[in-house]
DNA sequence: TTGAAAGCGGTACCAC
DNA sequence: GTGGTACCGCTTTCAA
């Protein structure tokens, strides 16, 4: 591997300056930039990063923590972030919370040593204790919180409506004639799974319906425990009072729920009528197609990324006026919703 | 950030001891490595990556070149990865070419001055020029190739038995009485491409039928562009000798191409039967359910990855025995494909 | 068993 | 405009 010494020796020249005719600094005679830029381009010579790193004390990589990468919402979030980052010249590095707290906090452990420049993260259901997070931003790192957020946090979030969302597929299913509608969520704690349910519950409470908490089943694993999922479904469709429909808060949720109902042999929509939030593309294909709440994803990872590229730029002594942003969710109508 | 000097000057020992204690050396004694490791854990000591990449002149890691994360296929490629390179300590760099070669040029480019200690590639479609691969490799930067492979490259490879999952896919065609089989599929000089033709051909030999070249459609974009797929669909569809069946070569082109029929709706399988290769989770769930060749992509990711911490790890002048290791996939048969 | 010091590749301050 | 050099944090050889 080439460095600048090596460049300097060949050229006759000092390694200061070859750094510099490198940056393209006026200060240096244009005749000695092009001949170090085309030696340089000659022997294909690339900056060593790390060593840059080591001095700069910035590594021009972020850090990304999120559930799954499989998950399609997770993956065309990571799109929107990287179509930022790469044109910013920084470096993503995804890991995989699996949901899972003590994974997501070595996730944590591994980046800061990596000396990221900042952090983007969807925190993990099982994840209730926040100091990982706030050691890290004490030490100066920049975090962005987005998806799944904790909203006392002190720094840019970027959430999706979900009560807006869960209100529009709730009052959807109200107007085609449903009235016992079942919901089933993710771990309660999270802020997510209080939105959607407070969205669930404003519809249900604005059409004079009354609010049945056995309608309501949590899972803590938010779909990622298909035992769980069983259970939950179970629970609802053997009691006296079966509800007519079922929302779900999640993508796992919805497509596990959606597979187990129509494997039990529930006739959709007529005797079950089911919808929630999804963004796997092609549940319009499905046996019934299937109604979906779809978050903007792409543009969420998008305006995440933004929004940490703003606080690692931001100049260190300005104080952060902190922002929480929503993106607004679509209805998309399928099948499997339709009036009875 | 706490450095090896701080903790130095705090115990009052020089550098190279607490270096030497934090990696736990015999010459080091007990008392001073328990001493050591205390105030380090108190003071939450994180060894800095760079410095240590600068020095050992290794990165612990890895950089992946591949098509799309949000395709579903490559998304739980990329889980495989991460789950053996996670547990040997190295990390993971994505890099996404969406098929383009100047993307996947570009991303090459930045890994290299990230001094990552290896590289695992899917070649996008585009890329009909492997200098760019040859030229990493020949300064000493080991790269195994997955899925989407250059046969004569002098490497590693990792493949799944593309012409095995074509054959079983045709024959069960044949089997339930289709004749007049289609087979869309992507760009000709790729080498997925030629196997999943070759196993489409050699099925239709063994049966007697006569290849028709008029039932064989590329796509250069591998199905990204929806254009392409509409032309293929269209191209098939309008002929005076329609197919009774068609076969597709991969996600995109399964997903697109049933999505286009049914919006065309043409009635599967009677009028049209389908089936190709497909990762997406939830077809069995598509009406009707679709015939599927899925490709064990967890473990392709997990094999690929043991494959190049092999070829790091080997001590440097081990001269290199390169293998090409084949996955089998699945047929998973659906409604798609029924007898007519 | 521990310490001193050189050096990994670049950058940036200070000279000239 | 250009050169000399200290230094970023860590590892490792040599010496004690």
């Amino acid at each position: 591997m080439k460095t600048i010494k090596d460049i300097a020796k060949a050229l006759n020249m000092s390694p200061s300056t070859v750094s510099r005719a490198l940056h393209n600094e006026d200060k240096i005679s244009l005749f000695t930039r092009e001949r170090v830029r085309a030696y340089a381009d000659k022997i294909n010579y690339k900056p060593n990063h790390f060593a840059q790193s080591l001095r700069k004390q910035r590594s021009l990589s972020v850090g990304v923590v999120l559930s799954s990468i499989p998950n399609s919402f997770f993956a065309e979030v990571i799109n929107g972030i990287e179509s930022v980052m790469n044109s910013k010249g920084y470096f993503t590095i995804i890991t995989q919370s699996h949901e899972s707290y003590a994974k997501e906090l070595s996730n944590i452990g591994h980046l800061a040593s990596r000396a990221i420049d900042g952090l983007l993260v969807s925190v993990a259901s099982e994840t209730k204790d926040f100091t990982h997070f706030k050691a890290l931003q004490d030490m100066g790192m920049p975090v962005v919180f987005f998806d799944r957020t904790i909203s006392e946090f002190p720094t840019h979030q970027l959430v999706s409506d979900g009560f807006k969302g869960s209100y529009l597929l709730t009052q959807h299913l109200i107007e085609h004639g449903y009235t016992r509608i079942a919901h089933i969520t993710g771990a309660p704690h999270l802020s997510t799974t209080q939105e959607r349910l407070g969205g669930y519950k404003r519809a249900l409470q604005e059409a004079g319906i009354a609010y049945n908490p056995s309608f309501v089943k949590y899972t803590m694993r938010g779909g990622m425990s298909e035992e769980e999922n069983q259970y939950a479904f179970a629970q609802l469709m053997t009691a006296q009072e079966k509800p007519e429909a079922i929302t779900t808060a999640s993508d796992r949720l919805t497509l596990s729920i959606f597979s187990l109902a129509i494997e039990k042999g529930f006739a959709i929509p007529q005797e079950l009528a089911m919808g929630g939030f999804n963004n796997f593309p092609g549940t319009h294909l499905f046996s019934p197609s299937l109604t979906s709440i779809q978050q903007p994803a792409f543009e969420m990872g998008k305006t995440a990324a933004e929004m940490l590229i703003e606080l690692i730029e931001r100049k260190k002594n300005t104080p952060a006026a902190y922002t929480v942003k929503q993106l607004q969710p679509r209805l998309l109508l399928g099948n499997s919703t339709l009036k009875k």
